[in-house]
DNA sequence: TTGTATGCGTTATCAT
DNA sequence: ATGATAACGCATACAA
């Protein structure tokens, strides 16, 4: 390996003043620097950047975690768009991005997410997919290295937190389906581990007390988020109130399913049943019928993760963000007047 | 930061005492060794990985470096296909996975991809999307360090490569279309700066070739890989050879677009022209119609390719592998027979 | 402007 | 079985 040592000898200077010349310091004659360069670019120089990091303490690496629940990987568009925001606006720091997959298989590992942070000595983490209230996230309030939760919230002086506007997302899903004369609105949400389950629920039944419609605990199934599993809750859904004129699906993914299983049984969408869906991802506008669906940026949630997350690392006095995005209603032709 | 010496003053014991019970060597007493456990439970200690690194020359990290085309980062099915796969196996050999996103902003960085990887003392690297010759490859082939290229052959001692049958498959795709007695086959490639694109026409031509039917090079159009691109080769392809009855498309996204633009011009799919695509991606099942494509097995590159990593970090005289995994045609319905 | 010396946290070598 | 010490490659405080 060419080290610093390797070029100082070559160049005649001592190893400081190397150091001083890759990083661009002052004071160094013009005439050393040059030589110095000269030698760097003879013997094909990189500095060890292992090495820069045990003496400065920082690493220039964000972790990204990821709870996998499916075992197949990130393969959700929903955390893909998100880490790609990420990664376009990490790029603009001059920040690398090292990834962390936390599944089932590794339950026995008794390393925390904050233990992995402290002996890989990142600069900070992002987190995606976690539960408040997990192993991995049980002493996550006191780290010392800056967090950026997506999706669910902990509190913490170094900690946080960036989502969308669920609940007001669900509220315009059920006023445009109740715009349009749906009152027999079944909801089909995702797991209520899931923080963002539980807003949008909120928001569901919000939406309805605001105009007179009674809350009926079985219009309302659970899913784990997968179409899968939607499709087995859309069906007891029908069966245990034939007069369900319109769904609303706490994801786009939850909505193919339903969608599927609906078509299955005959129904027709959206002359027979109308669907709102969460999250406008970019498969939603093929769906059949096109999807409509409350949007969300999921990429700006990446940005804004790691803008914040910047500035948490660059100041210890930086207070701790919680940050709740706008959502939109993205009309298509998933949903309709009700038939008479 | 609580270090190893903290652990050696609470303990009692020398800091070399420390390392060895965290490294799990033989030779020290059960005694000590519940001590110093306990303390390091205590005080929470957690070894400092960088500094480890610095001393045995390993970082346990694998840099995946991706060639952004598009600017949006990793949206790409057969990249996000590929990553999964490449963690998945990563996983089982408790490497961490650092992302190296290069792209045409990054076109005045004078780094090449070993200058980063010495840089930052990865094991090994994983390359997706780059080409034969660029700067950021031209100096790739005396690389030290191990790397696996996917899609794309450049030699050196170092390097493996894995990467489709694209050949055979393009030649699977044709024959079925000739199978089904279309003779007019319009191919839509990528750009043939991607040697998977030269693959493929090659195996375009010799099935023309094996089933004597001349190749023409008005048939042909290339595009960079984009369903929008796609479009309009489509068209100009259509409108120069009234006669085309088939496509034949490079990718399942330019299948996407060549469906997208023929169904405007008023063309039935199959019915009026069949379409047969390439990859095999998850969303070309609920194409409409469904699609007919040679599928790769993606996972299984990302797979394959860190396995040969692994073996090539562990053993430096390991010799280089080039890999083609087999491609299998999946018949949907966006190809029939033609009409009379 | 340049060089010397020290330390970052760890592992490994050599003693004891 | 345990401890002292050097070394990894670099940045930096201090000296010159």
């Amino acid at each position: 390996m060419v080290t610093i040592k390797d070029v100082a000898k070559k160049a005649k200077v001592s190893v400081s003043t190397v150091s001083r010349v890759i990083n661009n310091k002052p004071d160094v004659s013009k005439k050393t620097r040059e030589r110095v360069f000269q030698v760097i670019k003879e013997i094909n120089y990189q500095p060890n950047y292992i090495a820069r990091s045990l003496v400065n303490g920082k690493t220039n690496t964000v972790g990204f975690f990821y709870r996998d629940i499916t075992l197949f990987g990130i393969t959700h568009p929903f955390a893909i768009e998100v880490i790609n925001g990420i990664y376009s606006e990490l790029y603009k720091h001059n920040l690398d991005l090292t990834f962390f997959i936390k599944d089932t298989k590794l339950l026995n590992s008794t390393l925390s997410i904050t233990d992995v942070c402290r002996r890989k000595k990142v600069d900070g983490a992002i987190l995606v997919g976690f539960r408040e209230y997990e192993r991995y996230t049980e002493d996550i309030g006191s780290t010392s290295i800056p967090i950026v939760l997506i999706d669910f919230p902990i509190e913490g002086s170094r900690i946080s937190y960036v989502t969308s506007d669920n609940l007001g997302g669900s509220i315009k899903a059920i006023e445009h389906l109740i715009g349009l004369g749906h009152k027999k609105i079944g909801f089909i949400n995702g797991g209520l581990w899931a923080h963002v389950s539980r807003e949008r629920l909120k928001g569901y039944r919000q939406a309805l007390k605001k105009h007179n419609i009674a809350f009926e605990e079985n219009l309302v199934e659970e899913t784990d988020f997968t179409p899968e599993t939607a499709e087995n809750a859309v069906e007891k859904l029908i069966h245990n109130n034939r007069d369900i004129t319109a769904f609303f699906c706490a994801s786009d993914l939850i909505a193919a399913g339903a969608i599927k299983r609906l078509k299955e049984m005959g129904l027709r969408i959206p002359t027979d049943i109308s669907i709102v869906g969460f999250d406008d991802i970019e498969q939603s506008k093929s769906y059949r019928p096109p999807l409509t669906t409350v949007q969300q940026d999921k990429r700006k949630i990446g940005c804004e993760a790691v803008k914040i997350l910047v500035k948490m690392i660059n100041d210890n006095e930086y207070i701790p963000q919680r940050i709740k995005l706008p959502t939109k209603l993205v009309i298509r032709q998933s949903t309709t007047k009700i038939k008479k």
